[in-house]
DNA sequence: ATCTCCCGCCATGTT
DNA sequence: AACATGGCGGGAGAT
């Protein structure tokens, strides 16, 4: 019982409790942190204190089954969550502690330990949700969050330890940043996507794909016989990563640890590891990653050679730690391979799609200017203060729906494809949706509040419009940006070109229609024919208890359970079939080594893990559905799939896209470039300044510092986007009558900024006050307007630029998550803003042809990226592609921009 | 028996 | 020196 002993020292000077305290249940998720609290909150923080910590843990863990309970319930939901923290926490624990201790004093040994609470519940997984629940998926940015170490220990009742745990793994994906002793920064997933998209470019460098399959080709030749060790080192060497590789950190420029302490370890352990396990999720075609190959390849960048049984057994340790976090912020699920071998743990990456680095840069040309973001969110806080509510009413706008009835058949193939990226995004979206929200009944009337589950409704319908959606890439998907149909949220569709003309609300309507089995076959096939690896048996186990063995027609496995579409008996045949294959390759495995991708590994579709909190259920089982996978059809769809973003798929290929349209509903991420401290942020400029600098001054300013120096465009006004964020902006309705354009700071709701994350480019470009002739050419010219498409009009003002007055407006971008464009539809509004006087935001352009603009730090933010101030290396492995961000960039950006297609409703 | 992974000792860094 | 961090692995609950 010395448990506190350690870990937490109680006396710290640190911290005050008090400041704490008061902070504590800081940014409640549901509630919307309005500035006002916030300021409160920041202000209150105090000096770095620890306060001296009650920790009275040892008397006995505030873990009755009350407690639990408690945790339990407000871990899944978040309303009650939310209502207990604004209880008070201190109370309610204080009761409980007395309770406990009564418990304590009146049960003898045998059932007081019973009493206790189980290991389950002492989780770090459950432990992670309670710290995640007292914090906003998407903070305001400029008004930070701290986090009191201390503090949060307490009130969780647990050792400090534990904590640095879940802030280590956070902090490596810079969703909270070190300030100071005992002292955190708490960002959010503002920074998530890009960090994420860092990390896949450093995983894709560093060939881990390669490594991966190395390995399981080993093992898979050579079952048990070699030690996996050997084949570890083999594989390593092999693939000649890492020993000179040996990753430490990344991080971004100026966002280094200040802290020297946590450099000196920084480039070990947690945070790193944290780091690498992510990277092979986001590497790897099946997005699942067993924890021995994840525990080898991590150990094999360590030491190749000493690579002993308790090396092995302490990273997986850790790699278990690690997932816990990971999987409470859902971002990978725990499920169960199965192979000849039996059946071995791993996990399946279950977050947002995260684009290369190659595709991503088709798609990151629209990045929103960091303002925009500020403004959204000013807009949106001003609304929630001032606006009055328009309107309230809810209604399930399934706008644009029109097109879902006509989705085109091919669109459904498209989505079968790519049905398994929407798993990810779900969580994406499940996430957003809680910030819409949230934000949304504070606009709204109560009636419109949804729940996490649901899409949020937007104010009124009416007025809530589709974003535009902004071309992409070369990917030849279109995003397109919809009203939720059950919220007021719009999110982003790519559709192949082909398809682009008709837009679709994300709905499940729209999923179902999406999804037909006929294509999922022929593309199977084709896969099948072109896969150069074996197939192998793969089964996935759900908690459902179902069982799926099957090699191909993952897809239609998968659409079957996603979309309860089809489950077409040929498909079953087709699967039968496969499995034969399989079964036959297997045999002959031994013989043809070069068959030997042993990808087949089989997944089950695991049950949720017993520890993970369901929080959401719908998402959940969502995702669960989709989850059946088979590695290598994954594996061959992923190729074909980003093959061909690579190589910027032509139109007809429409079938074969990858429709990635996840309809997330995605908070904004507000600037990034602001964030303190992401060190993956590959925004160069942000990376300039200081956390707390930037906090302060640019969410005033509503300008981003970034911008403008970097790009210059020569369309001004036109903010790119970044698909790779993925990002869009939900615009809510504005109160601004269609003609009328008057546009109160106040009333202006978003704009439709599809953020992006430019890893490489940075390419961030504001511009403000672009002449709305400019624009209208602009959008034209991208494609954005449709020819026939009248913009403006539309009373509805969707995307709406966010006024440079930025201050006041309302934020409800965080709604949408695009993954890859947005178009703005009201051009005309945007165009209106502007003619207001007001500047206007939102368009995207980069990759217009005209626009040359080639921000010359790509290049600079590109080596700083990755940098890692402990470690050598690093990112040697940037070299492995030569062509690297920048001139590759700027080849895209000089590329044509392939035609926009908005949907017009 | 194996999988998970909590717990807390204790080394290392910071203040 | 006291406190902050966090590596690490024993060992026990969960399966």
């Amino acid at each position: 019982m010395d448990r506190c002993g350690d870990a937490g020292p109680q006396g710290k000077e640190n911290c005050s409790s008090e400041p704490c305290k008061s902070t504590l249940k800081t940014p409640l998720k549901q509630s919307a942190t309005s500035h006002s609290v916030l300021a409160e909150i920041q202000s209150n923080s105090g000096p770095l204190t620890t306060p001296p910590k009650p920790k009275e843990i040892p008397l006995g863990d505030p873990w009755t089954p009350t407690t639990n309970l408690k945790i339990l319930i407000s871990a899944a939901s978040p309303e009650i969550r939310n209502r207990e923290q604004k209880k008070g926490l201190q109370d309610s624990r204080s009761e409980i502690l007395e309770a406990n201790h009564c418990l304590q004093e009146h049960l003898s040994g045998d059932e007081y330990e019973k009493s206790q609470p189980s290991r389950k519940e002492k989780s770090l997984g459950l432990l992670c949700h309670k710290f995640l629940a007292r914090y906003p998926d998407y903070p305001i940015t400029g008004e930070s969050n701290y986090i009191c170490l201390d503090e949060v220990a307490e009130e969780l009742t647990v050792e400090r330890r534990r904590i640095y745990d879940i802030v280590n793994v956070l902090e490596s994906l810079h969703m909270v940043s070190r300030l100071a002793k005992n002292r955190y920064a708490w960002h959010g997933r503002h920074n998530l996507n890009k960090t994420l998209q860092t990390l896949k470019k450093v995983g894709e460098e560093n060939k881990y794909m390669q490594l991966i399959q190395l390995i399981k080709k080993r093992e898979y030749e050579n079952e048990f016989e070699l030690d996996g060790e050997k084949n570890e080192e083999t594989a390593t060497k092999t693939i000649g990563i890492n020993e000179h590789s040996e990753m430490c950190f990344i991080e971004l420029p100026g966002m280094e640890f200040r802290a020297a302490s946590v450099n000196s370890r920084k480039d070990k352990s947690l945070r790193v590891m944290s780091q690498k396990f992510v990277m092979l999720f986001l590497v790897s075609t099946p997005q699942i990653v067993s924890l021995e190959v994840a525990a080898k390849i991590l150990i094999g960048e360590d030491h190749v050679e000493d690579l002993d049984k308790s090396k092995f057994k302490t990273k997986i340790r850790r790699l278990y730690d690690i997932a816990n976090v990971l999987s409470s912020l859902e971002l990978i699920k725990k499920v169960h391979i199965t192979e000849e071998r039996g059946r071995k743990p791993a996990f399946k990456w279950t977050g947002p799609e995260v684009l290369s680095d190659i595709q991503a840069r088709g798609k990151q040309i629209f990045t929103r200017h960091p303002s925009l973001m500020k403004l959204v969110k000013s807009i949106e806080s001003d609304r929630r203060i001032h606006s009055a509510p328009t309107s309230p009413v809810k209604t399930s706008t399934t706008g644009c729906d029109q097109n879902s009835s006509t989705f085109p058949s091919k669109m459904a193939q498209l989505a079968a494809i790519c049905k398994q990226q929407l798993e990810g995004q779900s969580s994406e979206l499940k996430m957003k949706t809680k910030l819409t929200s949230n934000l949304e009944c504070n606009l709204a009337a109560p009636e419109s509040i949804l729940k996490s589950e649901t899409y949020t409704t937007s104010p009124s319908p009416s007025l809530v419009h589709s974003l535009g959606v902004l071309p992409l890439s070369h990917n030849s998907m279109s995003p397109v940006m919809l009203p939720h149909p059950h919220a007021g949220v719009s999110y982003t569709i790519y559709l192949h070109p082909s398809q682009t003309q008709t837009a679709t609300t994300y709905s499940p309507s729209f999923v179902l229609q999406s999804v037909p089995c006929t294509n999922v076959t022929g593309v199977k096939t084709a896969l099948e024919v072109n896969s150069k690896v074996p197939f192998s048996k793969m089964t996935t186990e759900e908690g459902d208890g179902n069982v799926v063995k099957n090699d191909t027609n993952f897809l239609n496995a998968k659409e079957k359970k996603v979309t309860k579409i089809e489950s077409t008996p040929r498909s079953f045949l087709k699967r039968s079939q496969a499995l034969q294959e399989n079964n036959l390759i297997k045999k002959c495995k031994h013989g043809q080594k070069s068959l030997g991708v042993p990808m087949g590994e089989s997944v089950k579709n695991e049950r949720p893990s017993s520890r993970a909190l369901h929080v959401d259920t719908e998402v959940v089982s969502f995702q669960e559905r989709g989850q059946i996978k088979f590695e290598k059809l994954d594996q061959n769809m992923e190729c074909c799939c980003d093959k061909e973003r690579r190589e910027g798929f032509p139109e007809d290929r429409s079938k074969t896209s990858n429709t990635q349209e996840r309809p997330v509903p995605f908070a904004v991420h507000a600037h990034e470039a602001l964030f303190p401290s992401g060190y993956l942020i590959p925004i160069a400029r942000c990376t300039q300044h200081s956390n707390e600098t930037m906090f302060s001054n640019k969410e005033k300013a509503g300008i981003c510092s970034l911008q403008p120096a970097t790009y210059s465009s020569p369309i001004t006004g036109v903010i790119p986007v970044t698909a790779s964020e993925l990002t869009a902006v939900n615009i809510p309705a504005f109160h601004v009558t269609p003609m009328n354009i008057m546009v109160s700071p106040s009333s202006i709701a978003a704009a439709p900024v599809v953020n992006s994350s430019c890893l490489n480019s940075g390419h961030t470009h504001s511009v403000q006050n672009p002449s709305s002739s400019i624009l209208n050419f602009t959008l034209q010219h991208l494609g954005l307007i449709p020819a026939g498409v009248q913009v403006s009009g539309n009373p509805v003002l969707q995307s709406l630029p966010i006024s440079p007055k930025a201050e006041h407006v309302n934020t409800v971008s965080e709604n949408v998550n695009l993954q890859q464009g947005k178009v703005v539809k009201n051009e005309s509004q945007i165009l209106d803003c502007e003619l207001n006087g007001k500047s206007v935001a939102v368009i995207p352009l980069q990759q217009q042809p005209s626009v040359p603009a080639k921000p010359k730090e790509s290049q600079v933010v590109t080596e700083n990226f990755f940098r890692t101030p402990g470690g050598p290396n690093t990112i040697a492995s940037l070299s492995s592609f030569p062509e690297n961000s920048d001139r590759a960039f700027q080849r895209t950006l000089t590329i044509p921009q392939r035609k926009l297609e908005v949907s017009d409703d």
